[in-house]
DNA sequence: TCCTCTTATGGAAACGTTTCCATAACACAG
DNA sequence: CTGTGTTATGGAAACGTTTCCATAAGAGGA
């Protein structure tokens, strides 16, 4: 037995069965105009003789229209991103379009081509996070055709078609609060900071926090995406930066592995350094003690970035409007009163024997 | 400005402006067949000034083929479909082709009409994870046409055209570590029971597990989809079954909920009560104690399904085979030997003040 | 009886490709 | 000079729809 081996039927299958015209059929099978009762009978028993299904791609072709929204996001794996595409996903059966999705890995060569591919399969709309909403080629081609569109997590000022949450005001917002629990040196640990603008924006905000309530500059940790080492990482960059109090990680995934690394070291939270994490995910409020942290919803995010392009194409008005998604910034055991005197060093310089810990972050490098 | 206002380019275009033949404009785009050197480039200019892209539409009317492969899984947001579907993605990117992505939020409704719809759309290969393999409306619409197709996390013995895990034999060697550790008395905390064929097998192995190492049959918890009120009922359930020193939780977020709300009621995990998951998140590392679970391999689950639809569309034969994805019991804190004599009835009969939690459970449902 | 109006039906064009085939131009061997 | 290739090119069909238009049949009014 071969696939294909019997030709999938089309509209002229039902019609010769039926030994009408393929105009009549089409009729029938569409409840469109007038046809006989008798016709009507016959089109409908040939069609689920021969088990006919409408082509799509037929009548794309025909409607130059796909019924189709394409969306590009770094990794479909990371949470944040998985409950947005949910969203989209959402919106876009309740009006029954198809989601055309594509990843990105945080490349932006890759973000291009997806967004090629899905101009060429001619999607009705385009929803798409880029690793640099000031620096995406992919977006510079998008708008340079006029297709339904709007960012997704990119946030900027002023930039249209974008549904986001302010980082730098919700980073700023963290800042104030590690400001109002007495800590005076923070870190920032991030994931991509030179290549994502949400993290680069979340650290302006805390630096700018840290201007206006007199904190020192935030020292600063990137990590390796591919999360080796984090553990030799993280600890040196504590001995490196002692003074240090309050971390900010970029996001929620950071946070809880640095406390699981932190408690491994015997370091307490928030004891002796307190920990802020971003996006608000639910295990954050499992672990011990809670994470505090800036809730967002991406899954709602992921709905309006979904009503906008939507409302783009039936208004066949490119929008120009910017939906900047709510924060809450939600306290957690993990937030507490600075050290008077971090003892963080004691600690820190002792022989440790740390188990290598399976890494949150490898979860979906290492196996691609 | 409106949308569309501009028709978009098309091959013919290209090629008046070029002043040749379709033909030959195709050619020169496509690379294929002989043109001249000046043809070429009048062409090239002809197509870079338009702006002209391929419409994958009338491309695939022509070949019907459409590079596009088809997925519906329950849930989007769900880590584990989310990671399948990274590996999905990442395949088929690899080799040109698009996903097209749906979710059936458990409804075998919704399943059957995502189906109607791809398959509508003439994807090449169709990858589903059904509610339950033995009664899917959508599973029998798939098979009675020749579509390359591979079921995704439904395993049964002997059923072909699947990739997943046995959980069966998976939830057996859970039941049989609860037993070496002493269990006598186990709980089954399920998500889903009812409707979802894996939450079934899970429990049919742990049945088959108590019968054969000379325990108790298991107490029997489902809870409700939209999480609420899980601590009333865990409560209750404890209350309810006191000799329970250990439960086996139908996957790990939930599991790790469970011991968060335990953690809040003071009982002792592993000392009172012993936990263990399913899926092997990696979350489950993080929190303390650590998780004892049943890891596998949802992203290589993906890969494995994705291949195996590939190699059917191009061997041109409907696979018959099935591939079962490893597992491995991963021993964790939240796994120690059962208590002598449970302290659970006075720890739950004193008067509990917990904080109505934010449940994990919610995290779609309530969204949504 | 003839004309008009409605209802039922089918032919054919169009959507954007690819590809088969025919043609034209030209070089070269006989 | 004719016949045989080769190379470059374009016309046109086909893929599966929808829809415009024409036609045919019948009903009803003059």
């Amino acid at each position: 037995m071969q696939f294909r081996t019997r030709k999938v039927a089309t509209i002229r299958d039902v019609a010769q069965l039926a030994g009408c015209g393929i105009a009549s059929a089409s009729r029938v099978l569409n409840r469109s105009g007038p046809v006989s009762a008798e016709l009507r009978d016959k089109v409908m028993v040939a069609a689920r003789d021969l088990g006919f299904e409408f082509s799509d791609v037929g009548r794309s072709l025909r409607s130059s229209r796909t019924r189709t929204v394409g969306c590009v996001v770094p990794s479909i794996s990371n949470p944040v991103y998985s409950a947005a595409v949910q969203g989209i996903e959402d919106v876009s059966a309740d009006h029954g379009l198809q989601l055309l999705l594509s990843s990105s890995g945080y490349d932006p060569d890759r973000e291009l081509s997806a967004v090629r591919t899905l101009i060429a399969k001619r999607v009705d709309a385009l929803i798409l996070t880029v690793n640099d909403l000031h620096a995406s080629p992919a977006l510079d081609f998008v708008r340079s055709r006029d297709i339904p569109h709007c960012l997704l997590f990119n946030y900027d000022h002023g930039s249209p078609n974008a549904c986001g949450v302010d980082n730098r005001a919700a980073a700023f917002e963290v800042g104030r609060m590690l400001a109002a629990y007495g800590h005076r040196h923070v870190g920032y640990i991030a994931l991509r900071l030179t290549s994502s603008d949400r993290a680069c924006q979340r650290l302006e905000g805390l630096e700018e926090a840290c201007r206006n309530f007199g904190l020192a500059a935030p020292a600063i940790l990137e990590i390796d995406e591919r999360g080796e080492d984090l553990v030799g990482q993280l600890l040196a960059f504590l001995l490196q930066h002692p003074q240090t109090t309050g971390i900010f990680a970029s996001n929620d995934q950071v946070a809880i592995e640095i406390m699981s690394i932190l408690r491994k070291a015997r370091v307490r939270v928030p004891t002796d350094i307190s920990i802020v994490g971003f996006d608000g995910i639910d295990f954050g409020q499992m672990v011990e003690p809670t994470l505090a942290t800036v809730v967002t919803n991406p899954y709602a995010m992921g709905r309006a970035a979904a009503d906008m392009v939507l409302a783009q194409k039936s208004s066949d008005q490119p929008g120009c409007h910017t939906d900047v998604a709510g924060f809450v910034f939600r306290s957690g055991g993990s937030l507490g009163q600075a050290a008077a005197k971090t003892s963080l060093l004691e600690k820190l310089a002792l022989p440790q024997q740390l188990s290598p810990p399976r890494n949150i972050l490898q979860s979906t490098s290492e196996e691609r």
